[in-house]
DNA sequence: AGGTTATCTGCAATCGTTATCAGTAACGAT
DNA sequence: ATCGTTACTGATAACGATTGCAGATAACCT
């Protein structure tokens, strides 16, 4: 069977264990040629769990992100992927938004990782600490704790990015600007709402439009129909993230509302399919394979230098890509929404 | 530190380290409470790589994929993770699309994983050996390997989709239709063209429109022009896959071609974004997230079996979803379409 | 050839856990 | 008091690889 072990090689060639291991360990040995061939001849593998347990170390890195279908952690993840290098491989974990299959997957990947890379959705309100005591570089991405500067973290320019959207419709001449924010407990949603708010302060403008939402599809669509079922609702639309765009848009769709005939959209985030739903959708880009390379970068350069290192921060750049889904209030037609039957 | 083993706390409690394994593994022990207080007073946790070094298992299940970003993929993902359980975890390895990686990644699974489910976009052409000779159980996600019936599938009905598709066409009136095709070395690849050349046969109609392309967004493109560039183009297209299905609509959009006025498109996978497109995209759907649970389940059975199971093999349906990209070619305008520049 | 290094080798301990096996204590039955 | 049964415990040998140490071999120099 394939349970050849290092014993059988080393009889095999007529030498010791430890020949054969020092080997592998690219030493130089005298029966070079032969220990080659009886590897291949007998198909024999290291065993990676001894390995593991004599070093201590696993050459696996965890990326938990709550939901591996939002396009967003996809990049993340292949952004990493990319990053990790040939020695390592990454373990992914899919929390699907639920607090505790969160901390249930950090205390199992205990002992079977060298360090977790975090994207978490949902923000961890009481205990900083249990990320303290947990004994394994973390590197958060997206998010910063409350413990600060313990950990590295890959950020996103959150506010500015909300600041430059907010400012482009502003700049279109809208004054009714509504946003559909994310949780004001996670750290983009915070910092996105706090960019929408100080430009429009900036401006004199009032945030009356503000609903907080969840980062959902479901809680975009949801948002969007409070908007427009408003007496007086909004001329421009801020979604702080590709999920709520998505929901938001179909509650435009479902309500026959025009964009940006009626109302000017938007996003945070690009959508692969930006630029093929009518009209291209306006937003803003950010590089999220870039962050997750960033993220796995950091991760290595804390595992490479040993775990006394100090925390370092990464940010990428946000970016406005105009495309069509943004006009001026003065070119829109008459406004006379449908509103929801009740 | 965390290097608390099973030692200490047997020293702590004034027990042998038996007894504490012996607690661990679930039997009735003496002191079962003051263990479970020096358990976690010490902070205690078993070491995953010494166990998997005793029992040979691991508890973690690899999941091979080409490109993560793909939703197809990640819904498999998805899928697969809500159907792993509790006391397993998904390894993830993004191939890239290059066999060279996939085959690197196989070697560096082995002794890491107790199985591995494949989701291969690139077929193996030469050396099914190659799977045979690994240790590891393996289980196929919409491929079927030259070795048939040495490893469980989980498939969806390619054929009777892309007949589905090419039916729906041909109901519509279509006579030039043409397919974007996956690689025919591929499993999906060949058995979309087959149910699309079957139908097109039963109906009389030459496959001249057929195109063998890759699979990816720019393949699409490609594709895509290379039928707009013809001296008499088709009056549909049915793409054979999400990527594609992208790659030619930003090719319409670039040539200003009007969907379905002047072509008719139908593609094989949903979008989540399908509606939102103008018009929104009539599709062929399955339920990747129920195909990736279920070689989940067929990994898991072939686990807790034993590797002697005999292999089995599960396949989802497919559903044709109508919106609005398909339309019969007499409402069709004129067709002038803007020929690429060369 | 003899002596001195420089290389390479094998032995055995070790990583943390579990399985085996031989106890030992408690308890009721004889 | 002895025996048998039950229910637990502790010492120890694995699991497969790595590594310090001491010994063996080869290489080199005079």
């Amino acid at each position: 069977m394939s349970t050849v072990t290092i014993t059988d090689v080393a009889k095999h060639v007529g030498v010791s264990v430890a020949t054969i291991s020092r080997h592998l360990s690219g030493f130089t040995v005298r029966n070079e040629e032969k220990i080659r061939q009886a590897i291949i001849e007998l198909n024999y593998r290291p065993s990676a769990a001894a390995r593991n347990l004599k070093s201590g170390r696993t050459g696996i890195i965890a990326i938990v992100v709550p939901d591996i279908t939002n396009p967003f952690f996809a990049s993340i993840v292949e952004g990493a992927e990319g990053a990790v290098g040939e020695d390592r491989m990454i373990l992914l974990v899919n929390t699907g938004d639920s607090r505790q299959r969160e901390e249930r997957a950090l205390s199992q990947l205990f002992g079977r990782v060298d360090g977790v890379i975090m994207a978490p959705l949902t923000e961890d309100e009481e205990g900083p600490s249990f990320f303290s005591q947990f004994g394994l570089p973390i590197v958060f991405v997206d998010r910063v704790t409350q413990d600060g500067e313990k950990f590295s973290t890959a950020l996103t320019d959150n506010s500015k990015g909300a600041s430059i959207a907010t400012e482009h419709l502003i700049g279109l001449g809208h004054k009714k600007i509504a946003m559909i924010s994310g949780p004001l407990s996670t750290t983009p949603g915070k910092k996105r709402a706090d960019g929408f708010k100080t430009s429009l302060k900036k401006a004199a403008l009032s945030a009356e439009y503000f609903i907080e939402s969840d980062f959902s599809e479901e809680g975009g669509y949801a948002a969007m129909c409070a908007l427009l079922d408003r007496d007086d609702p909004p001329t421009a639309a801020f979604t702080a993230n590709n999920l709520m765009t998505i929901g938001a848009l179909h509650a435009l769709r479902d309500r026959g509302v025009q964009v940006p005939g009626q109302i000017s959209i938007i996003g945070f985030d690009d959508l692969d399919f930006a630029e093929l739903i009518n009209p291209p959708l306006t937003v803003i880009a950010r590089d999220a394979r870039l962050q997750g390379a960033q993220a796995m970068e950091l991760m290595i350069k804390q595992l490479t230098t040993g775990a006394s290192t100090p925390t370092e921060h990464s940010m990428v750049d946000v970016q406005l890509i105009e495309r069509g889904s943004c006009a001026s209030p003065r070119e829109m037609q008459t406004i006379t929404f449908k509103k929801a039957d009740h």
